[in-house]
DNA sequence: CTGAAAGCGCTTACAG
DNA sequence: CTGAAAGCGCTTACAG
């Protein structure tokens, strides 16, 4: 039913190979004849099938993005970044949610490949590093977001994630808070910088680093209001939560609402990202603020690169942030 | 590099017919090489190539969907339920954004052809209708979202947006309001379905209706807050405003607080969606709540439905709304 | 039950 | 400057 590059060489009185050479203008072909091509084209409306193209070509002008969860403002944020990015360059990009999930991470990357994409964007769980380097190999050229992990063969784009919750635990502490505690998102404790950077504040500050303190969960507002609740009656003493991120902060301030606990003044709260709501919450969210868009930009722009340059290597990029302060904290 | 068929087939010593076969699980192939074939696919880590696949029958497993903004919350929880429905069916979706501008929306829709997408959603802009006639003859299935443009090949899925209006603005007339100004979103207001209602509440109880209180716009925050300022100074008289939706009704709270103007003492404010965030603005927002996931998923079945009856047509799919009460208003 | 051949719609050496 | 042929990795009639 579409019309193909036989249907064009036959009204332009060529052959489909004089039509190729049209399209992609690789020059040995007469101006005259070009146009002539260029006519049939036009009047039969005629577009290169990509399926087709990639079948020789082994490109398919697509990438795919795996992240958490698009109706997560930042990760919907994130996308946008790469969209334009990718579109700029006339790439479409296929989106896929893992919910954090290791099994849905890989079916997701296994699909992508089915479909011959050119790139991967992965937001990976934390799952094992045996894992990542298997897909590094599979799946290159990769780009991973907010995880450390060096190898050759894949691109990283880094929030400097330790030193925003620095600045947010600093600034708590030197608000006078001594009894810090922080909601956490998923995966172990132990691999996560935020966990990091907190610690390490308490710890030069002489502060107490208790276990029971740092409650770990979904990246989602539920996880947020339900770890405060427990936290709050658990240990009233606290003063001050960090929080993963502005969703978990958010969740945060509906549960001390709940409680009758006032916002910052019986409980301070900082969340991270700073996403477009943290803004607009009841009060305004201190958040450590990350230029999402900027960096989804960046990973495409890296992707691309490795793709036109399929043997370098090339550095991470790491992303600043910087604490933005409201009312919350 | 990537293992084909006729690696499997060379590796379990028969045909590559006959790995489609064992594959694709047509029958006719005895139990015994069947096995033998899935060994080799197994021991191989054979994966089929989609796009090969897609040369020859015309299907990718993909789809498209093309919406306004993917940053907007609104859209990325519609698109959350796209995802999930088309992954649970084995596709793959690749997202567009359109921002609302008709020759984006048009080259996105192309590109999904070009990609040999199986279907495409799509949340169109205002342009005229005969551009949807054309996009119905080309881009079969079609499902347009929130836009009554009834085509044998188009399948629609239409939120109740003038019964949202008239429940919004039949509340505020209910709460004593008689100054109540409108700002609106992308398009021209008579073919707006809010502004519909919005009017024939008014004109039923006998207010005056004046166009200068109608305010168009693209559909993000900052027109609220910039429509909002204008409104209030303009026309201090007006004592609620109906908003196009949640983001905008963001934007009018933050401009009335800038202003001095309390909510919803001195100006009450509705939005429209009822987005995720919308409960925890300052004040909670009241807003017309519309069940945007399920209206995802319920765009994506109609889809599928479609593909798998290319000559049937299906009737719309109706979504209820309902208002829902909080502060704002 | 199994295989050889054609063909999906393109691009890419290779001739002329 | 232009064209005939092969091939990308599959599926689908058609034989045997």
């Amino acid at each position: 039913m579409p019309v193909t590059m036989r249907d064009v060489a036959q009204r332009a009185g060529v052959s489909i190979r004089t039509v190729s050479r049209a399209i992609n203008k690789q020059g040995e072909i007469t101006e005259e004849t070009r146009q002539r091509v260029l006519a049939a084209v036009e009047e039969l409306g005629y577009r290169p099938s990509k399926v087709a193209q990639a079948l020789v070509t082994h490109r398919t002008e697509t990438i795919g993005f795996i992240l958490g969860d698009i109706a997560n403002p930042y990760f919907s944020e994130f996308a946008r970044g790469v969209m334009d990015t990718a579109e700029a360059e006339g790439y479409n990009v296929f989106i896929c949610n893992s919910d954090g999930k290791s099994d849905k991470e890989i079916r997701a990357a296994e699909s992508l490949v089915d479909h011959g994409v050119d790139g991967i964007i992965l937001f990976p769980d934390y799952a094992s590093e045996s894992k990542l380097k298997a897909f590094a190999e599979i799946y290159a050229p990769l780009v991973i977001v907010n995880r450390p992990f060096y190898h050759q063969k894949i691109g990283l784009v880094l929030t400097q994630i330790r030193q925003g919750a620095v600045l947010a635990v600093d600034y708590l502490v030197g608000k006078g808070h001594t009894a810090i505690a922080m909601i956490a998102g998923p995966g172990p404790i132990d691999q996560m910088q935020r966990a990091k950077g907190y610690r390490d504040v308490l710890v030069s500050h002489g502060l107490p680093v208790a276990d029971e303190w740092i409650l770990p969960g979904p990246a989602i507002l539920e996880h947020g209001a339900k770890s405060t609740r427990h936290l709050l009656i658990k240990h009233p003493q606290v003063t001050a939560i960090f929080c993963y991120n502005d969703l978990i902060a958010m969740g945060a301030i509906q549960a001390c609402k709940e409680m009758g606990r006032r916002v910052p003044d019986d409980c301070a709260i900082i969340g991270f990202d700073d996403i477009r709501f943290a803004a607009m919450a009841d009060p305004p969210l201190t958040s450590v603020h990350v230029d999402i868009y900027s960096l989804g930009q960046q990973a495409t722009c890296l992707l691309f690169n490795m793709l036109d340059n399929p043997d370098s290597s090339f550095p991470p990029v790491y992303a600043d942030v910087k604490l933005v302060i409201r009312a919350s904290a």
